[in-house]
DNA sequence: TGTTCAATTGAGCAAATGCTCAACTACGGC
DNA sequence: GCCGTAGTTGAGCATTTGCTCAATTGAACA
């Protein structure tokens, strides 16, 4: 087996894990669907994240870094309007729901999940961060600014 | 141990099911869970049960068909617009989301259980014939009929 | 009282799971 | 070339899971 850097195998498994997740769900995947999948020992796993438990949230927390900063991204350039259109847009283009799966799944996982817990509501709060920031710029621009911040906390509430 | 008649003791699994399930979540209650609940041996639920999997989707059929027609007694001798009220009340009172959460779990496992896929398009559709009747009634009352089907679906939309 | 049948038991198997640990090996620096 | 660190292995243990099956027992009826 070629050898990687720890930095490098480290993402690697949790995109791994990732995948693994929005395939048999939270609850059901399993370590060694991970480990098969790069073809690697169960315990190169355990050298990089103590337990599965720690590893299944790394996993959810990047995906939800990967999500939001590509939202973030695509909307930093994009005037106020143009920004909440794309927002729509990007929420009714997701094939199959597959990304809005995982967060449904990690919402209801999360009660029985300290870990997934927190990584849930650290994830809430820079949602919630970003749609203030679209609704407010918005408004900036049209003038008009009736309780921007109220606006985004409906908006957030709606997507969950 | 006591003994029952086929007919209870079948509803009093599904029972310990449904709790089972909300405790520890569809894809992690077990089948030693119903059975300790119930001081019962296993052979005793597969008796009743070929699967897990069956009695699993049995008791979310059950919840289900509970929840329904509890909204529909309750509204049934309400005039139209106490009866929307009702119905708005009894979303927002549910404790913890207890039900909700069981919906939330289960319209995610569907997607890797066909039993259960099958048991939650129907529940999908009764509710949705509970809401049109709902507001199909309001809006006659109130005179105005602005497309009440349409009104519905947009209800069940949200409520998803 | 005895017979019959459905309700019930529970040890136990096969499969899956998380995790450990002693051993192995690639590779950079000397 | 040699060595030490760090990446990597994989057999295997303990636990949990769904499910089976031969055996037991209660109750209704004659």
């Amino acid at each position: 087996m070629t050898r990687m850097s720890g930095e490098n195998r480290r993402k690697q498994i949790i995109e791994a894990a990732r995948e693994a997740i929005l395939e048999r769900g939270l609850a059901q995947a399993a370590t060694r669907d991970v480990t098969g999948k790069l073809g690697v020992g169960s315990g190169l796993l355990h050298h990089y994240f103590p337990s599965w438990l720690d590893l299944r949230a790394e996993a959810v927390r990047a995906a939800a870094v990967a999500e939001i900063s590509e939202v973030q991204m695509a909307t930093d350039e994009l005037p106020g309007r143009d920004a909440l259109e794309y927002l729509v847009a990007w929420i009714d283009d997701d094939e199959e729901m597959r990304h809005w799966r995982l967060w449904l799944n990690a919402l209801d996982e999360a009660h029985r999940d300290p870990l997934l817990a927190e990584v849930l509501s650290k994830t809430l709060v820079q949602w919630h961060d970003l749609l203030t920031a679209l609704v407010v710029k918005a408004a900036d621009e049209k003038g008009t600014c009736e309780d921007p911040k109220g606006a985004a906390w409906r908006l957030a509430a709606l997507m969950d």
